[in-house]
Order: structure tokens, then C-alpha cells, then sequence
DNA sequence: GTGAAAGCGCTAACAG
DNA sequence: CTGTTAGCGCTTTCAC
């Protein structure tokens, strides 16, 4: 037996005759060693890291697996995902799951149900949250862009080329990143003197079909805003869907890419994020914890790009209103 | 021990006191039992499946992972994701890693690198091939969708409203799925009596930009197709994007839905799958193979829908042309 | 260069 | 109801 396992491994002395006929002996039996043996003693490493991801519906977190899968097989782990469904207590389900199956550490996208603290119970296992703060206030290893910076850009772009009544259509802004774009946007419309009106404001969205209906709503009104600002490729398609239909002209920003981006009717701004870079510190990050490093939680936030679509041919002046003269609501008007 | 194995497992008596005492520890300690030591003995199972896909960039691929991830959660078993990459070489080393880590079944989407029968060396594990055929002639257990049926339907809808130059725009047709898909495009223009030309056909595309600059140069011909076959969404994005830049007047059908669908300028043809429902067939199969279901391998095709943009306001009749007088090419002229 | 043996964490079988 | 024990497949140590 222990001459097998010095074969196999390449791990010890074998004689040629020995090491011939042990390879021949796998090759005839299609045998392959147990990971969960060889795993069983909690001293030796499984080569194994564990992705949990919201959901993987998205263009943007299939990009993610696909990043983090290779940045784990260029650092010799086999990258292992399961999917959250932006559920919390299957994320709680499903790090017991993969701290059972003995991986190494663990890469995790939060769900950000349950900001209760509750996140605190770490289990063992070295842990980087990816794209969003964990939330409850917990101290962990983090890396993200910098979804601020982002939309404050795109704002500051649209105020640039004129726009005065700016929308923003988000997600949920309780918790990240959603609070960060949303932060960014009223910050900057501040900033600007310009109203930050309720009714330029409709988040909550999870779906391409409420926030189709938000777009709607908001440029059917009478004094309609002339740029809105969106968030995930999801919510993008749902208001250029409402763009479209309504024949609307008004610029679009969003904080994700879409692939289908130059099919747009109206300008478009979106976030170019270099995922690759995301999954590779986060990897770095990851593979130092499992060496043992503990130096004091670290937060990455890295920074993004923009591309535009449909610039500046199409934009048509005459469209974009003047500056209102009044003077700015109190930031207490925010919604 | 055994007291508390049997209080975490609820697998016997134990005295209301110990069962207090045990689960308090468990709790101070964060202890999570090991699925590997438990899965060391190979008659247990491990209540774990393992997924390979091909590649999850794609929105397509995304979605089977989701479903069948909601699959197996359904069956009590967690589901473990790898992407092979689309290398063959990869999907090989990731069936071995998977088996190593003692999974139940496998679902595999395959690679198709490689079709000298070398996969004929299935490992112990039961394994359901999804979407494609996995070539090499081996016979196994294989759900996919007929789009075989999906492109005939589509270019017989092509053909009923007039169109006689019909191009197909594809990726790789040597192997499963673009086999199928190729061989509906030209036995139904056959079926017709039309040309099967081989300026009608551009294969082999792996990207949306060589897919775009091959639709171009099918449009630039000076007997442009009026109507383009296309297979995924990402060489649908290629073709759109050509098709919305040079402002051609043309059909476009394809074998994959994308979300973007609706901002398609000309009309478009999609192909609309329950992957739902090809999960849930899969992950079916699998469960009985597990349970040593042993009847000879099972295909099973599932039907598809069509969705339908941009009909039929904007289908402008004079732009099709009529039907040429002159016999089919012959069957040989096909490329 | 080889083999015997211990021990990883766990559960099933059995004895008390 | 509880505790002891064997053994799963593997690697490591140690003696030969």
C-alpha cells in the first residue's frame, strides 16, 4: 500500500519494476485516489476552494465563476461553486457544506439577507467576500470596485453635457453595493445644486419588468428627466426597453456592461470592470490567508472604466433642458 | 462519539440531557462534521452531485447552472460546479477530481475536444450528458434539446414568408450541436429546391466579432441573403451587430433567446427553451441511474418554442425576393 | 526500496 | 440509552 500511494504522489522511492506495475494496475482499473480519504486528516490541504455565488444568472457573476476558475487552476486549486440564490440562509447552509468538504477557503458573494451581526459566527475557514460588503458591520477581507466613483463619473459626465433632471433607477439600497450607487448619485446631484426629487427615484427593483414599468412611470410624467442612471445589466434592459417603446430621448448610464450595448436607440454609458483583476485579488488575498497571513482585515476597492455607446452623434441638444433656476431641494427631500 | 454522531445525525436515542449537552457543544464550537471522513467508506453516499460546464459565460450556460442547482436542491443534493473551459483535456482531469471527491452522478456538459472514443473511459461514477451529444459514438445517457427541429421550423417560416436566399452564420458543425443545426439549415433549403451555396455559409465561429465580419461579408455580396440562420447568442450578437451597422434589411433567426431581444432593428426569430425542464429531466435520470437503474442509455430530446420580435409590422414585403426559376443546386454543391 | 502499522473523523454493529 | 470497537482509504513514520 504505501508503495501505491508513493507511486501515485511521486512521493517517495519506488523501484522501476514496482512504479511499472502500479501505473499499469490504475490504468486497467480506472483508479483514482479518495480526496475524502486523503482529506480526513485536518492537517493536510484539499487543493480545493469554494465558490458561493448569488446567482449566476447574471452575465456579470458567470464572468465571475469563470475568472475566479481559472485564477484558482493557475494557483493549483480546484475551484468548487454553489449557487446562493441570493438566499441567506442557504449562504449559511452552504458555507457548512463547503467547510464539511474540507476546501481550503472560501470565496464568498454575500447574500446580504440578514445584516444582524449573524455573519460574525465565522467557521474556520479562510473566507474573502467578493463585489460587496458583507454587511453587519463585520470585519472580513473584501474585495470590490469602486461602484461610487463609477456613478459619480457618470453624473458628473451628464451634468457635463448638460443634463439638469437626472433619474435613478436602482435595486436595493439598504444594502451594498446598491448603497453605495445610490449614495453616489444623490451625492453628486447635491453637489450640483440640483433636486434631489423623490419622483426622480425608483429603487427596489429585482427585475427587468418593474424596472421597465419605473422607466415608464417616470418618462411619461410632464416634466420628464432627460438622463436616467441605472445599475445592473438587468434593470439597464428593462429601462432601454422602456426607452424604446416610448421612443424617449434620453441618455442612459449603468454600472454594468452589456454585450448587446450597441443595439442601444439612446446614448449609453456603462462600466467596463475588470473582472479578471477582481478574481486574481481576490485569489491573492485568499491563497495569503491560507498561508496563514493575519494581518487586520483588508479592504480592495478596485477601480473601473467607462465605455460609451452611441456617443456623440446621436445626441441631439435640442433635447437636453436647461438648468433649473430655483434654487435646490433640502437634502431632506431624498426619498 | 457515538452518542454524537447519533444526536447530529438524528439517527438514534439519546437522553434528552446529552442531546442538550452535545448540540451546546456543537454550538460553542462551530463544529461542522466532515463530509469527508464520512464519505471515506465508498458504499455511503455523499449526497453530492457534480456539474462541468463548458463555460458559463455564456447567459445560456448560466441558466442550466441555476436550474439544476434548484434540481438538486429539490433532491436533497448539493450541487458542485466546474467549468471545463471547453477543453477536453480539462473536462477529463475535472471527471477524475470530481469522482476523487466521491460524488454521486455527474452531469456533464461535454467538451467535444477530443472524439476519438477516448471518453468510451467512463469512471465508475453514473454520469448524464446535457445539451450535446458527447461524440466518440458512445452510448450514454444524453437530454438535450431537438435543434435539429428548431432551425427546420424556423427556416420553413423563412421560406413561407418569402425568403429564398437564406445564409447560416454558425459555429463549430463537426460537432454536436452544430451538427444538428447545420444539417437542418441545408436539408430544409434543400427540401425547397434551394441553393445550398457555400457563399450562403460562413461556420467555425467562436466570437461575436468573426461572426459580425462574416454576416458583413455575406450583406456586402452583391446577391445578399435576405434572411440569416444563426445558432448562439453570442454569434447572434455578431450578427446584429452587423446587421444594425450597415442599416441591412434582413431576417435574422437563432437558436438561443437573448434578453436583449427586443432592441434587435429588424425582425428576429428565437429559439425559446424550458432549461428548466431539461434539468429537471436530467437530474432525474441521473437520480435513477444512482439508485442502479441499469436500462441501456437514454436520450431524450426536448422539444422548443419560438419567440418572435419585431413581427410582423416591420416586415416590409418588397425587400424579399422572389423565389429564383432556376433547378436546386445539386446535393454535392453543399459546403 | 519495501512493508507494517498508526491514525485521521466518522458511523454501524454490537455489548452492556 | 450509552459506550466500545472495527474499519472505510489514505499518507506518514519507522523498521527492516
Amino acid at each position: 500500500m504505501a508503495t501505491v500511494s508513493r507511486v501515485i504522489n511521486d512521493s517517495g522511492p519506488a523501484s522501476p519494476d514496482a512504479r511499472e506495475r502500479v501505473l499499469r494496475a490504475v490504468g486497467e482499473l480506472d483508479f483514482v485516489t479518495s480526496a475524502s480519504a486523503r482529506t480526513v486528516r485536518p492537517d493536510v490541504r484539499s487543493m480545493t476552494w469554494g465558490l458561493l455565488v448569488d446567482d449566476v444568472d447574471s452575465h456579470y457573476f458567470a464572468r465571475i465563476v469563470v475568472e475566479l476558475d481559472r485564477a484558482a487552476q493557475e494557483h493549483g486549486s480546484t475551484l468548487l461553486v454553489a449557487v446562493t440564490q441570493k438566499a441567506w440562509a442557504r449562504e449559511k447552509h452552504l458555507v457548512k457544506e463547503m467547510a464539511s468538504r474540507r476546501v481550503d477557503g472560501l470565496i464568498v458573494v454575500p447574500a446580504n439577507g440578514d445584516l444582524s451581526g449573524e455573519r460574525q459566527r465565522q467557521t474556520g475557514v479562510p473566507r474573502v467576500y467578493l463585489d460587496r460588503f458583507p454587511g453587519g458591520g463585520i470585519a472580513a477581507d473584501v474585495v470590490t470596485f469602486d461602484y461610487y466613483r463609477a456613478v459619480a463619473d457618470q453624473v458628473e459626465g451628464l451634468w457635463r453635457r448638460g443634463h439638469r433632471r437626472i433619474a435613478f433607477v436602482g435595486g436595493e439600497i439598504e444594502t451594498d453595493p446598491g448603497t453605495r450607487r445610490y449614495a453616489a448619485w444623490s451625492d453628486k446631484l447635491y453637489e450640483h445644486g440640483l433636486p434631489v426629487e423623490s419622483r426622480l427615484v425608483s429603487v427596489g427593483h429585482g427585475a427587468a419588468a418593474t424596472a421597465r414599468q419605473a422607466a415608464r412611470d417616470l418618462l411619461a410624467t410632464e416634466d420628464p428627466p432627460t438622463a436616467i442612471v441605472t445599475t445592473t445589466g438587468l434593470l439597464l434592459l428593462g429601462v432601454l426597453a422602456a426607452v424604446s417603446e416610448l421612443g424617449a430621448d434620453v441618455e442612459v448610464a449603468a454600472s454594468e456592461d452589456i454585450s448587446a450595448a450597441f443595439l442601444s436607440p439612446v446614448p449609453l454609458s456603462l462600466v467596463e470592470a475588470d473582472i479578471g483583476q477582481l478574481a486574481r485579488e481576490a485569489v491573492m488575498l485568499l491563497a495569503a490567508r491560507i498561508d496563514g497571513w493575519d494581518e487586520a482585515p483588508q479592504t480592495r476597492i478596485l477601480p473601473v472604466g467607462h465605455v460609451r455607446h452611441g456617443y456623440p452623434e446621436k445626441i441631439k441638444p435640442e433635447t437636453i433642458k436647461p438648468a433649473t433656476t430655483k434654487p435646490a431641494t433640502t437634502k431632506e427631500e431624498r426619498s
